[in-house]
DNA sequence: GGATAAGTTGACGTTTACGTAAACGTTGAC
DNA sequence: GTCAACGTTTACGTAAACGTCAACTTATCC
């Protein structure tokens, strides 16, 4: 009668979150901190509920793509003032476009720097070839970035 | 006689480059304090080169493909040393390469952000036609956030 | 009755690329 | 003579999202 760990009633202490979702305990303090989060107390101890679960799942979802702490706190509210269910949703929706398109203006950027660069490349290959064709960084050198590119930080574009 | 101001005695005060360039006095001088600059003086005032202006260029061509400036101070101190000319090439262009699948490494997180926020958008949307069609913020909606894109920030991804 | 583990609350440190005064000097126009 | 426009230095402020101590309490194991 102590089993079933689904059952709703179930709370989590911080660490049990943090090995779940990968964060760290200053992380989920922090969040409380600026009020995205606010668990029970137990004593002095942070005591998780289902509903503070849901929530840090909201926040990571947020952070992965790209959006700002305040921005997700914003939502959060949304969803707590539940003034109708549906118009927080329908600015939820706005904010997830508006987000949408900035991403897309991001991938624009990036690909206007992989021009340039791609540019410069050739232009330093093509010198290099000329003056120096045994100093061409090739293949071999580019397997190491890839290698230490898989392990360890998957983390390069949005919330680090 | 004082004319041709193409030669390459010609020299520059920090306003005129930083109108050329669009840059402020502010950044010219962190520049320097990073070591990235070092115009002459002229009593107290900067004196710029041709060749700082070069570099100046290059600094800003650096940054817009996302080079941090200290790696952009790397690649110019390979340039002073002139330890052959080409190795410093190889050098750059291998910083180059590795810039470039980075940016190719955020692309790829920007598009897995897309897909999750296509998803919920989805989501939402049909939640909102099923409950509350008239919520649905549409084109209208959007051009708004079109417009505001257009004037004042292109800045969106990479240095601000 | 320690040692260990896990929790807590401050509070300062980190990073990047400047912005923003404050306080002052120089030059040219009127 | 004085005001504006441009230049200088020094130095603190900013934003984001935590990391990293320090110093302490509580619970547990042996």
């Amino acid at each position: 009668m102590l089993a079933d760990l689904r059952r709703p009633e179930r709370t989590f202490t911080i660490r049990q979150l943090c090995n779940e979702f990968k964060a760290t305990p200053r992380a989920l303090r922090f969040y409380e901190d600026k009020g995205l989060l606010t668990p029970a107390r137990e004593g002095l101890n942070r005591v998780y509920s289902h509903k503070d679960r849901v929530r840090l799942q909201l926040i990571l979802r947020g952070k992965r793509v790209g959006l700002s702490l305040s921005e997700i706190r914003e939502l959060l509210d949304l969803y707590d003032e539940n003034d109708d269910g549906a118009a927080q949703m329908a600015r939820s929706l706005k904010k997830f476009r508006e987000r949408a398109t900035a991403l897309e203006q991001q991938r624009e950027d990036i690909d206007g720097a992989l021009i340039e660069l791609r540019d410069a490349c050739a232009r330093l290959e093509k010198r290099l070839a000329e003056i120096r064709p045994d100093l061409l960084p090739r293949a071999a050198d580019y397997d190491q970035v890839l290698r230490a590119r898989l392990d360890g930080h998957q983390d390069a574009a949005l919330g680090k």
